[in-house]
DNA sequence: GAATGTGAACTGTTTCACAGCC
DNA sequence: GGCTGTGAAACAGTTCACATTC
C-alpha cells in the first residue's frame, strides 16, 4: 500500500519541517519543501496524500499540524526503544549516534559477546549478553535491531533477533540474511555502496 | 541509460559469485543465482543483459567469466582509491572496514581538523589536514570520498570535494549537501533508516 | 494569480511467456 | 525436460495538467 520510498520522503520532510519550524515560521509550500528535500512539487504533494493532511491554496500548508499529521502517520508512539548487537568499531559509532537524548529513538541495550563490555554502559546504553535478547526485547517492547557484528555470525544473531519478536533489521554485515517474510531488512553493504558510487562517479566523468 | 538499481544488483551478483567460486563450482544458472541474491531467474537474466556477457542453456553460466564481464562493466581499473573526511567514530569504523588489503578498493587517505591526528596512520591510511586534499585526489586518481564530518561542515566539505575532483560521495551527515548535476551522492542517514524500517517493522506485526 | 488535490499520461522497472537451444 | 534471451505485458512510481479554491 505504501511504497518504501514515499515513507522515506515523508520522514525526509519530517526532518526538514523540524528545522523549518525553528525559525517561527507557521507556512510552507509544496514547492519549498521540495526545493529543501531536492524533489517536486507534485511528488511532495502526492507523498503527503498518504498521510491524509490537507493544505490550502493560500498559505500552503501549517507546518506545526502538518509536522503532527506526519509524526501519526509514521508512527504514533512518543519513544522507540531499539537495540544493537555488536558493539565494535561499527557499533559504538552508531550508539554515539543515537546517544543524543533529544531522540525519539533510543538503543534501549546494546549485546555482545566480549565478557569485558557485558555489563558496562557505552555512550549511554548498557550492555548484555545475548541470553538475555529476550527479555530486553519484551521488557521495551523493542520491534527494530541494528546487526553490527561480522559476517561470520550475522545469519546466528538475525536468527535470534527473529525468535525474539523482531521486526525490522538494519543489516550492516555484507550478507542477505534469511528472514520471515513478516520482517522488514535494511542492508547497509559499505562495499556495495562504493562500488556504486564508484562507478557513478567514474561515469560522471 | 544503466538504472541504479542494476548496478547495485550486478555488485550484488559479483560479490556471490566471487563467494561461489571458492568452492571450485564451474557454471550456476540464473535461478541459483536469483535465490542466493534474493531476486528472481528473470530479473537476474533481464541484469545480465547489461553487462553483455551471455551463457548457454545447457549449463547457464561459467562462473568465471560471468564474474570478469560483471567487473569489466562496473569498471575496468584493478584498484581504486577513495577517500574519507572526518576521523570520528563512525570514520574510524569505515577506515577500520576497508583496511583489508584484499579489497579492491582502498581508503588511499583521511582527513580531518583535529591536530593530534593528522599525520598519524589510522587504520593502515594516512590522516591529513583538508588543505592537502587536492593534491591528494589528483595524485592518486580518488575519484570518490566518504564524508563522515558532523552536520555542520558537512556542506563545507562537500564542496571541497567537489573543487577537488570527486564525483561521488557517500555522505553519512543527516544533510542533504548540495552538489553539481554531475555528482553522485549517495545518502545513508542513520536517523532516517532507523525511523523507515520501524515504520515497517511495526507494520509488519 | 498562485496554490492545492488528483485523474490521466508518462516513464521506469519487473515479471510473464515463449521461441530457440541443448 | 529445463535452460537462456528477449519481446510484450503488467506493475510501480513520477510528472503533467487542470479544475477548484483562496
Amino acid at each position: 500500500m505504501f511504497s518504501d520510498k514515499t515513507i522515506e520522503r515523508l520522514i525526509i520532510y519530517k526532518f526538514l519541517l523540524e528545522k523549518y519550524k525553528a525559525n517561527n515560521i507557521k507556512n510552507v509550500f509544496s514547492h519549498q519543501i521540495a526545493e529543501m528535500a531536492g524533489s517536486t512539487p507534485s511528488q511532495v504533494r502526492r507523498d503527503l496524500m498518504s498521510v491524509g493532511y490537507t493544505g490550502n491554496q493560500k498559505n500552503g500548508y501549517n507546518i506545526k499540524e502538518l509536522n503532527i499529521s506526519i509524526e501519526k502517520f509514521l508512527h504514533p508512539a512518543q519513544n522507540i526503544n531499539i537495540i544493537l548487537v555488536g558493539v565494535g568499531n561499527l557499533g559504538k559509532a552508531i550508539l554515539n549516534y543515537f546517544s543524543d537524548l533529544s531522540s525519539k529513538y533510543k538503543i534501549a541495550a546494546s549485546f555482545d559477546v566480549d565478557k569485558n563490555i557485558i555489563g558496562e554502559y557505552i555512550f549511554c546504553s548498557k550492555c548484555y549478553s545475548i541470553d538475555d535478547l529476550d527479555k530486553i526485547v519484551i521488557e521495551n517492547n523493542v520491534k527494530t535491531g541494528f546487526i553490527t557484528v561480522p559476517l561470520s555470525s550475522a545469519q546466528e544473531v538475525a536468527d535470534k533477533l527473529v525468535s525474539a519478536g523482531i521486526k525490522g533489521i538494519i543489516n550492516f554485515a555484507p550478507v542477505r540474511i534469511k528472514v520471515p517474510e513478516n520482517v522488514y531488512v535494511e542492508n547497509i553493504d559499505f562495499s556495495i555502496t562504493v562500488e556504486k558510487v564508484n562507478f557513478f562517479a567514474f561515469k560522471n566523468i
